[in-house]
DNA sequence: TATTGTTATACTCTATAACTATA
DNA sequence: TATAGTTATAGAGTATAACAATA
C-alpha cells in the first residue's frame, strides 16, 4: 500500500480525529455517553439490571422517599416510563410503591432487602466499569470532569 | 404545609439532588448528555437538521472525505443508520455519494454547495445553543470540559 | 475470506395524548 | 383547575442478520 494513503501517524481508523468535530463540548459529550452507556450496561447485565433500572433502583434505596413524578424529572425520563421501570423492579420484588401519607396521589418507592443487597453488588459493578472507562483520566481529573458536569447537569 | 416536610434549603424539585448519584460522572454525562441533545436538536430544527444529521454534514464539509463506514466509526452509529442519515441530506441536496476511487466498494460522502451554504448556518445555531448551556461555566471551564471529555471519547 | 454498503426487521427508547383519582 | 400516576400508541433511535459487490 503506497505511502501517500497513510501520510499521517493518525491511523486509518482514526482520520477523522483531526475533525473540528472533535473540539465540539456536545460531540463528545454525546460520544462519551455512548460508550458510558455501553459499559454500564454491559457490567450491570449479569445483576439483571440497565443503567436506567439502576439508578431508580440506587434512588430507592437512599432516604429520599422518591415520588415517580421526582424520579421522572431528575432522571429525565417521561413519568410513562418511570411507570414501566417500576413496574419491573416492582415485580422482581427489589422495590415497593408506598402511598405518600402526605399526598394520596402519589406513590414513594422504596427499595426492599433484596433491592439494597442486589444494589450493592450492582454498585460495585458499575463502580469498576467506570474505572476502566476513566482509564486515561488521573483521580483529580475525573473528580474535576464530575465536577464541571455537575454545572452543566445542574443548572441554578 | 409544615416546615417537616421541607426541612432543607433546597427547592422540592431538587430534592433528589443530594443523591449519591449525583458523584456518578456516569449519571452525570447521560444527564448532561439528555440536556445537551435537546437543546441541540431544538437549535437545529429551524435548518431541518437535528444533532446527528449535523455531525454528519459537519464531517462531509471537511477536507477529510470519510466513507461511510468511517462516519459509522467516528459517530458510533449503526452502518445502516449511516445509510437513512446519508439517504436524507443527499435527498436534499446537501451530500452527495462519491466513489472512493482507491476502493470501489465505498463512498465517500461530499457535502455540496447548498451544504455548504446549510451548515454553515446550522453551525452557527449550534454554538449560540451551546453558549447558552455553557452558561453556568467559565470559557476556560469549558474548554477544560471539552478536554477531559476527549480523553473519555477517545481513548488511545 | 473479509469488508462496504444496503435492506429488512425487531427491539428499545422517547414523546404524546387521554384517562382516573386526587389536590 | 392542576397534578400524580397510568395506559395506549406512535415515533425515533438502536441492533442484528442477510445479501451483493468488491477487496
Amino acid at each position: 500500500m503506497p505511502a501517500s494513503t497513510k501520510s499521517t501517524a493518525v491511523p486509518a481508523s482514526g482520520r477523522l480525529e483531526q475533525s473540528v468535530l472533535t473540539e465540539d463540548a456536545s460531540f463528545l459529550l454525546a460520544r462519551a455517553n455512548a460508550l458510558a452507556l455501553a459499559a454500564g450496561n454491559e457490567a450491570l447485565a449479569e445483576h439483571g439490571l440497565k443503567v436506567r433500572s439502576y439508578a431508580v433502583l440506587a434512588l430507592a434505596v437512599e432516604e429520599t422517599r422518591p415520588s415517580q413524578r421526582e424520579l421522572a424529572e431528575f432522571l429525565r425520563l417521561d413519568p410513562s416510563q418511570v411507570v414501566s421501570l417500576v413496574d419491573d423492579l416492582q415485580r422482581r420484588g427489589l422495590v415497593a410503591r408506598e402511598p405518600d401519607p402526605t399526598d394520596r396521589r402519589a406513590n414513594v418507592v422504596v427499595a426492599t432487602e433484596a433491592g439494597r443487597a442486589l444494589h450493592e453488588r450492582a454498585r460495585e459493578a458499575a463502580q469498576s466499569a467506570q474505572r476502566r472507562l476513566h482509564a486515561a483520566l488521573s483521580a483529580a481529573q475525573s473528580e474535576q470532569l464530575a465536577e464541571l458536569l455537575r454545572l452543566l447537569a445542574f443548572p441554578g
